[in-house]
DNA sequence: AGCCTTTGACCAGCG
DNA sequence: TCGCTGGTCAAAGGC
């Protein structure tokens, strides 16, 4: 009900052509997907993965997303991942050349969150590899919409989306065990189609605008929990206000932080904390009451899941201390960095009707600050998305950097485009 | 009545 | 110590 107000978001027309940026509980979603719990319960929102087939468009001078990586990680600032096992353990497609140590890597709008944890290259909680534990994690994965004004067709994407994704873990996962959880989230992905579009916030159907409003803009993560926003603020460094959410169930410490654009379009979601409870059941979102619980998973079966490839939080101190200046990295000047309104999703306005492309972001790493609050820490991940994205048979073209503040290191903007 | 959003104020961490 | 910034509180009002 709540969500379905959010009138006083600012609106604007100009479709803003945001990166979505979503930050995943570690265990919501996990735990969402070991459970494979009833159609709707599914606690995270869907993936952008299904849409990353089929928008992109051909294109030249595109470089794959391992080269683009491959020189960020030769970068100074890029330190070999210690957890090199962790990237040796994990299976994964042996064309993958370069799997950056930490990347944060932006989702193309499509890109399934919920999907991720299938992949070999989702096992984001390691222990050992952590440091710390699972709970503490928080697994952020960032996702970038193809956003506003494509003129996407909403309808035929999430089609194709859904496949796409399918298609995607299946080429990825080779275990049978991987499948097998593919098959489980089968149905989540479907359900999370609507979470698609509101994450994405495509501005393009009315169905879509009318869902935007109620959905997309009220409830810009429609995870499967009830949240209740306790505060709003403009954010340095962030040219759209961002909103702070309570899980509403009892005694829930979860958070989420939602960055919208002007036009109400979700641009980034950070999760905080962990539920320790179910997702409320569909017909009773919005009325989430007392027995929560469930599945307490504190302790879950992310080991279960875990591998390398993701990154031990460091202290954010430690992580300054050796990182270097984005400049370096980027090797571009600050002058060159794309300004905030050319960031996002940019669809290029040139590109012929069916010539798609996704804008995707893509964060060289994302540094922990675990100081703040253990639940906060942040792990860097490779997702297998990302290895999805990065030897897809997609080319990369980075158009591009960014420096955000609050991240030491310079974010990167990529046009994918399907070959 | 209960729950939610809004929004200015307050608080804490940091340089 | 001060100012900045991000996060949270809580009163007010709406649904």
């Amino acid at each position: 009900m709540a969500d379905e107000k959010e009138h006083q978001q600012p609106k604007q027309q100009q479709p803003s052509s945001r990166p979505i940026t979503i930050t995943l509980p570690p265990r919501s979603f996990t735990e969402t997907f070991l459970s494979s719990g009833p159609p709707g319960s599914m606690g995270f929102s869907p993936g952008p993965m299904t849409l990353l087939s089929g928008f992109f468009s051909d294109s030249d001078d595109c470089k794959s997303f391992s080269q683009l990586l491959a020189g960020a990680t030769a970068s100074p600032n890029f330190k070999p991942t210690d957890d090199k096992s962790s990237a040796g353990d994990f299976s994964r497609p042996g064309n993958l050349s370069i799997v950056p140590p930490s990347p944060m890597f932006t989702m193309p709008l499509g890109l399934c969150p919920v999907a991720l944890p299938d992949s070999p290259g989702f096992e984001l909680f390691s222990p050992e590899g952590f440091g710390m534990i699972h709970q503490q994690a928080l697994a952020q994965v960032t996702a970038q919409a193809a956003q506003a004004n494509s003129n996407m067709h909403v309808q035929q994407e999430y089609s194709t989306s859904a496949m796409s994704s399918t298609q995607f873990l299946t080429s990825i996962n080779n275990s049978a065990a991987q499948q097998q959880q593919q098959q489980q989230m089968a149905g989540s992905v479907t359900d999370s189609r609507v979470t698609v579009q509101e994450l994405s916030g495509i501005p393009h159907a009315d169905r879509i605008r009318s869902e935007s409003s109620s959905l997309a803009v009220d409830k810009p993560t429609d995870d499967g929990y009830n949240w209740r926003k306790y505060g709003q603020k403009q954010v340095k460094g962030s040219e759209f206000p961002r909103s702070y959410y309570k899980c509403t169930h009892p005694n829930c410490p979860v958070k989420k932080k939602v960055e919208r654009s002007l036009d109400g379009q979700v641009t980034e979601i950070i999760y905080k904390g962990q539920h320790n409870h179910e997702p409320p059941q569909p017909n009773k979102r919005g009325k989430e009451g007392i027995n929560g619980n469930s599945n307490s998973q504190g302790n879950f079966e992310m080991a279960t899941l875990q591998s390398g490839y993701v990154r031990k939080t460091r202290d954010r101190k430690d992580q300054e201390s050796s990182q270097a200046t984005p400049e370096h990295v980027s090797g571009m000047s600050d002058s060159e960095e794309v300004s905030d309104t050319e960031t996002g999703g940019r669809i290029d306005e040139d590109e012929p009707g069916h010539k798609r492309r996704i804008t995707t972001e893509v964060r060289v790493t994302e540094p922990a600050s675990s100081h703040r609050t253990v639940t906060e820490s942040r792990i860097v991940v490779q997702t297998t998305s990302e290895v999805d994205l990065l030897d897809d048979g997609y080319r990369w073209r980075k158009y591009g950097q960014k420096v955000v503040k609050g991240n030491p290191y310079p974010r990167w903007f990529l046009n994918s485009i399907r070959l």
